[in-house]
DNA sequence: CCCCTTTTTTCCGTGAGATGGAAAGTGTTT
DNA sequence: AAACACTTTCCATCTCACGGAAAAAAGGGG
């Protein structure tokens, strides 16, 4: 009766994966069924094969349901894709070294930035930038950098859609915010203070691909947490910075 | 007709991840149903799904299919599964810092090394270590810190399995494996010298969890290219490597 | 200890939709 | 131009995914 219009057996199953991703530990079938919005019934049988290949790990003992190991084997085969965000680690981590820093890198998703590397800092500061998060592009340094290389229609799509509040700071307004990405335009680099996360302040840069280049264009980020690094201080990495998105854009030319 | 027996939409559709986890670039759908043992239309279609969900990256120009973004979702949440590889980072890090080689951790699946954590070292020496990396267990020091602790039963089996030669040095005599073996358990730590990889040497040590704990037993390990370091430097670094051992048990303990 | 609730697991009749061969469309090579 | 390789669309067949329901198992009080 009931029809799965437009969602089918593999929507479904992926749809199981992401919310296994998503909520921490492990879930049971019930749980994992309410979220994902299926029946009982069909996340018993999608668990199943998941766990019979080993996508997801089932615990016997507490009929709990978890991200499998296989799943890694994605992740993997994600970083040698387009071109290569491999070829920016080395940079990456030469810039790290050089600053002191956590040194991250994304690309533009959407509305949303996507961390596609990160190389943590020297300090024992430790950011909490895992490789697969996602924040919106108006509240950090990495989305205003790349949003000010697309094209004018795009950028005011973007600034036409949602623009959430992450911290009292952020930045929320259209008007400011086009002001705000001009500047970064003809500056070069994008800077964010405590607009996305209370206590973190960071600059980035859009690396800057040959012209026609259709590749997903990459952003490379230093970040620093407020009561260790002052403006100034992290204004005076921005060279380093820039260095380092030239020296992605020849590796990847 | 012809029937899918035990093969259904969803173990087709990732299948056909893997294959483009496997295969380095971009591949045409004919390509990829190939490799996937799959008809073409079949997996044209699958493919088309996947990509309306942004999870394989098309190219309308070259026509050629890649891993799309939302896959690096599952790898965070993975990390974070099973009580958290994430707390072996720190130290992970640190036994990188103090001893200037690349660090990484890793967990035994079936009768390979699963390579769930890495962490560069200082020298510019960079081993191609990414996390996801498989290796046969017993041509690697992790592999043989992690099946010394396994139930006898369980060892034999193993031994019984498949032993491929990586290296012409590679150990794949079952007996010279057992000695080999019994040594690491009695020493608590265990060596591989360019039997994995030629150029590269290293040492590995599991992490002692609290009996009874179920969790997959993780194991560290210390790389570093035979031109680099010799077996008695690589050695001298075994005290930190037990100590870092002993702090990933006692923090997930 | 038993009853009650919640969750996990199994079962099965129905029909939506997955399937794959074939043909059309597209671009590249000989 | 013709031959080839690949991508994309189409469609008639019949499989296998679907989910409600019931059974089984696991917790949770009192």
């Amino acid at each position: 009766m009931t029809a799965p219009p437009g969602d089918d057996m593999l929507s479904r199953g992926l749809r199981l994966l992401t919310v296994l991703a998503d909520n921490p530990p492990g879930l049971g079938v019930s749980a994992a069924a309410r979220i994902a919005g299926l029946p009982v019934s069909s996340a018993h049988r999608l668990l199943g094969r998941l766990a019979a290949e080993r996508f997801v790990a089932y615990d016997e003992d507490t009929r709990r349901y978890a991200l499998g190991v296989r799943v890694l084997e994605f992740s993997r085969g994600f970083q040698r894709s387009p071109a290569g965000y491999s070829a920016a680690a080395d940079p990456l981590r030469r810039l790290a070294a050089r600053t002191g820093l956590p040194a991250i890198a994304g690309i533009l998703d959407g509305d949303e930035v996507l961390l596609v590397l990160s190389v943590q800092g020297s300090q024992h500061l430790q950011l909490r930038s895992a490789e697969g998060t996602r924040n919106p592009w108006h509240a950090t340094s990495m989305g205003r950098a790349l949003v000010s290389t697309l094209p004018a229609p795009e950028f005011e799509a973007l600034l036409a859609g949602d623009l959430p509040a992450t911290t009292s700071r952020t930045l929320t307004d259209p008007g400011a915010l086009r002001e705000e990405v001009a500047r970064v335009q003809t500056r070069g680099w994008a800077e964010v203070d405590e607009e996305n996360e209370i206590g973190v302040r960071s600059v980035a840069a859009a690396v800057p691909y040959a012209d026609g280049s259709r590749r997903p264009r990459l952003a490379v980020s230093l970040g620093a947490a407020v009561v260790l690094t002052s403006r100034e201080e992290l204004h005076a990495c921005v060279p380093a910075l820039l260095a380092c998105a030239e020296e992605i854009a020849s590796l990847t030319a």
